[in-house]
RNA sequence: GGUCGGUUGGCCGAGUGGCUAGGCAGUGGUCUGCAAAACCAUCUACGGCGGUUCGAAUCCGCCACCGACCUCCA
């Protein structure tokens, strides 16, 4: 009878049911952004995917510290041979501290997942500002033996751990592979094997951002911040980390072999990993150099979009698709999101005008069975919102006296949808709070579509077109019903 | 090359061993001074070849194609 959460949890490859370490309490970590370009599609997905599982274990009564890191430090750009640190590399060409650069991709990241809906992380620590803890976990690293020193920059011995502790459990490796396929990278002479990562790498004397450690001047390893991150603020033992599935391998990999080592067990009890966005079948990244940024979305300039889309319009998007499976983008899937949307919009607003019958002619409690049932599995977005729809069309009929539902049962009705599209999936209607923003504005609309009704009336057809063509040619939507009018901001 | 995943109707996207996913588009209808909008109804499907089964799009095998990871990436 309760609800059972069931998720899928990357390290066993099954779905479970959830139980959290401590009852009514869960930790959750996901992996943020690296703040040095401006935050595109890709972004939001785990942004979206992480907020509605936020939101969904917050309505079932528990108490959720949710930590979303922001990496500003660390990751090696990938086309450069000098090791450079993206964030240091991007200030240079900017002629920017780079601090600065982190602090506006941060602001702009903000910017957008606020636009998106996306309820704000209960902590959100930044990788620099905890470069004392991942120096405490290097330290602590190799005095237990598992990394090595070399020319000022620390290694975690991969082979060592390996006899122990199965280094690739979560991606589905085993070391003899990854020896073959592991590409020449900077450092890769120092390394013992080249499967070897970095806790500490020394910088180079370009190098912008550097920090002074007992082995160097320079910077913590790519994957570090997490497990210092988490531990510190989850405790190192905690109940789901999630994060895109391009990071399974290698980050978690070095992630749980980093806190495996340090704590003696596994961090996350659940791993969670959200599929990618893809453009004409190919992920959407910044290394592909094919990603259209948010902003590009709500303004729609970028030439691979026919118009801007808004960011409810994005969000119902990306909930429109599980988690777990890619989505594509598309104009044609995006507009046909929009449109679906705004019937999802209209409905709720529509049953603001239901009024209560004496029977019920549809079962709500079994109609509430189905939504949980489809959020208890997996966060099966899409099916929930088919059932919202199914919920549509019965406001509709409603509305058209064709079904109705005695005053108690349509109050649980209101509580459900409500919870479900303005709580849980955290959709919201743009244009009504658009047009609430101008009060004086939306009056003289409304006069001037009260005269026009009045015209109507007279059947003064020609001052009623005008009225209506000159308005739209103005920017607005308008709409006639059957007992008045409706109007939107476009 | 290794590991993993996918292939559903015009498009997107769920799911399941037999019972309508849903949205968009299309079609028909209702409403309407006209138009728009809205509402109602409704058609097209499960990559190929074998196998298991009373029955498979759903399970198994093979093949084809696509993608992800193996390098920073959400």
């Amino acid at each position: 009878m309760e609800n059972t959460l069931v998720i899928y949890n990357s390290l066993t490859r099954k779905k479970e049911t959830f139980t959290s370490i401590h009852p009514k309490h869960v930790g959750l970590y996901v992996c943020g952004p690296t703040v040095y370009g401006d935050p595109h599609l890709g972004h939001a997905r785990p942004a979206i995917t992480f907020d509605l599982l936020f939101r969904y274990l917050e309505h079932l009564g528990y108490k959720v510290r949710y930590v979303r890191n922001i990496t500003d430090v660390g990751h090696l750009e990938a086309d450069a041979d000098d090791g450079e640190d993206k964030i240091a590399k991007k200030a240079r060409l900017e002629k920017l501290e780079p601090m600065e650069v982190v602090q506006y991709y941060s602001d702009r990241y903000h910017e957008f997942m606020d636009a998106l809906n996306v309820k704000k992380p209960s902590i959100e620590p930044r990788a620099s500002g905890h470069i004392i803890e991942q120096l405490q976990l290097v330290k602590d690293i190799l005095d237990k033996g598992y990394a090595y020193e070399c020319n000022g920059s620390v290694y975690f011995d991969v082979e060592k751990y390996n006899k122990e502790h199965h280094y690739g459990k979560l991606s589905g490796r085993n070391i003899d592979d990854l020896l073959s396929t592991t590409r020449d990278l900077d450092g890769q002479s120092e390394k013992k094997k080249s499967y070897d990562f970095a806790l500490w790498k020394k910088a180079a004397p370009e190098h912008i951002m550097r920090w002074p450690s007992p082995y160097s001047e320079g910077f913590p390893g790519w994957h570090l911040e997490c497990s210092a991150m988490s531990a510190k603020y989850l405790g190192e033992e905690f109940d789901i980390h999630g994060g895109g599935m391009d990071l399974l391998f290698p980050h978690h990999e070095c992630e749980i072999a980093q806190s495996t080592v340090a704590n003696g067990h596994a961090p996350a009890h659940y791993w969670m990993h959200n599929n990618m966005i893809t453009i004409n079948g190919q992920k959407m990244g910044k290394s592909l150099g094919n990603f259209i940024t948010l902003e590009e979305f709500f303004t729609g300039s970028n030439d691979l979009l026919e118009k801007a889309y808004s960011p409810m319009t994005i969000r119902f998007f990306i909930l429109q698709a599980q988690y777990r499976s890619t989505v594509d983008f598309s104009n044609e899937a995006l507009q046909a999101a929009e449109k679906g949307f705004t019937r999802l919009m209209e409905g709720m607003n529509n049953l603001e005008k239901v009024k209560p019958g004496d029977n019920s002619s549809f079962d709500v409690a079994a109609f509430k069975a189905k939504c949980y049932a489809a959020l208890n599995d997996d966060l099966n977005s899409p099916i929930l919102i088919a059932q919202l729809f199914d919920g549509v069309k019965q406001i509709n009929n409603m509305i058209a006296g064709t079904a109705n539902l005695t005053e108690e049962d349509l109050t649980a009705f209101k509580t459900l949808m409500r919870s479900m599209v303005e709580d849980i999936l955290a959709l919201k209607n743009e244009a009504a709070s658009s047009a609430g923003q101008n009060e004086l504005l939306g009056n003289v609309i409304d006069l001037m579509l009260q005269l026009r009704m009045d015209a109507k009336k007279n059947k003064d057809w020609a001052t009623a077109d005008r009225i209506r063509d000159e308005l739209q040619n103005m920017g607005l939507i308008i709409k006639d019903t059957k007992d008045g009018f409706e109007w939107e901001i476009k």
